[in-house]
DNA sequence: AAAGTTATTATGTAGTACATATTAATAATG
DNA sequence: CATTATTAATATGTACTACATAATAACTTT
């Protein structure tokens, strides 16, 4: 019997820690009593009790709970739940350094993704100040070679470009996913880098001007060299 | 002197516990000294005499790591350093019911830019297998006017869409996103439900004959009831 | 030299003890 | 009587000890 076969039949051993299975339990807990965020939690040792483990089981639990933003603690008035910040949790992994190769590639993609789909809520919701704060920032930009500018300008410009969409999480995904451009792009530095044929100041005369299907015509092009490097996989 | 003007100059008191403090100091560290996945990190001994605190606080931090999936642990052997599942953390705090209204909103819009975004990458990676699965997907629906029927017809399509573009990740954050969506979807229920003027078949015809341009209209066509439903804020 | 046994080691769990902040209850004071 | 001080009670935060357990290393035995 290969060992394949083998796996099917015999289930895997758990190497769940009981901190893992209380962490899981009060989830389901907390989902299944359907408490909304403000709620008092029951005690420590009442969770203690009824789990029928270690306070220092459920400390961990509760810590890993707390570390997400899922629930606040105050000495003597105990537990509340609370709003986890969803992307607070991201950032705290977002480590291009630790994460796999291919997941940065996905990230990368996603970032194009974004910004060829970021086209409709800027014309929803541009207005003349935000187009002349985007204009400000595409005439500002040093035209300096070297590598370090240049990314500074991209930072700026398109990072108000997702201002302009007036959508804070779309923001700070923006942000969080700025050190993975960096990091992939550093990666084809042995190439020689190519600006789109279309620049920032082009993009913000056919954000003033253009249609929106102007703007997406526009943006792929500025992106071009960026999705060339992509592959078929 | 105002509240305001008070609490800029007075700082507010750390209720940080050892826990977030040692947490942090951690990933610092580990960042300092460059490990990468894969290599032993210090035992929990070696820590606490290290960062003066007690085994319980290191214990708590280490265990917010191990959730994380950026460490991990074997008896006797120690610890080592992991590629955490980016994903797996944020799909962790992604409950429509505990998140904020004002996120879940900005959540269901980058649903909508992700999708307008994807043409290009469908464009790079579509073949005539994986269109002929589409196509299946959009012939098989069911044409009955209950909503979950749709609901499910609308997540094995553009789930279908997300596959092609052969990004794993960005597959596994629509699977993330759709309960998102089908809650900020349920709260507009009582307006009467319009589906876009192209529909399924329609955007699988284009991928066969249209150009780029024509799919972005026409998932733009398909989007469009959604995209009613924003304002200008 | 190979196989079996024992010792060692690092993590996992349990339990006790006490510090501390915050609320609740109580007493003191005008 | 109302308000302030004081005290008590309570739940979380931290520290420490003890032992279980699994994985490895060291050591015997044949």
């Amino acid at each position: 019997m290969s060992v394949e076969n083998l796996s099917k039949d015999l289930e895997r051993v758990s190497t769940e820690t009981m901190a893992d299975i209380v962490e899981l339990r009060l989830r389901e807990f907390f989902k299944k009593k359907s408490f909304k965020p403000g709620d008092a939690l029951p005690k420590e040792m009442e969770l203690v009790v009824a789990l029928g483990v270690s306070r220092n089981v459920v400390r961990e639990a509760l810590s890993r709970l707390r570390m997400l933003g899922m629930i606040e603690t105050r000495k003597k008035r105990g537990m509340i739940l609370a709003r986890p910040d969803v992307l607070g949790t991201f950032e705290r992994v977002l480590d291009p350094l630790i994460i796999d190769d291919h997941i940065l590639q996905d990230l990368f993609e996603l970032r194009l993704v974004l910004e060829m789909g970021l086209a409709d809520l800027i014309f929803l919701r541009k207005t003349d100040k935000n187009i002349a704060e985007l204009e400000k920032i595409a005439l500002d930009e040093t035209h300096d070679g070297e590598k370090r500018f240049r990314v500074k300008n991209e930072i700026a410009f398109h990072g108000k470009l997702y201002e302009i969409t007036g959508n804070n999480t779309l923001k700070r995904f923006q942000v969080m996913l700025m050190p993975v451009f960096g990091y992939v792009t550093t990666l084809e530095k042995d190439k020689e880098y190519q600006t789109g044929k279309v620049d920032h100041l082009d993009l913000v005369n056919i954000l003033k001007n253009g249609t929106k299907e102007d703007f997406k015509a526009g943006m792929y092009a500025h992106l071009k060299p960026h999705f060339d490097s992509l592959t078929k996989k």
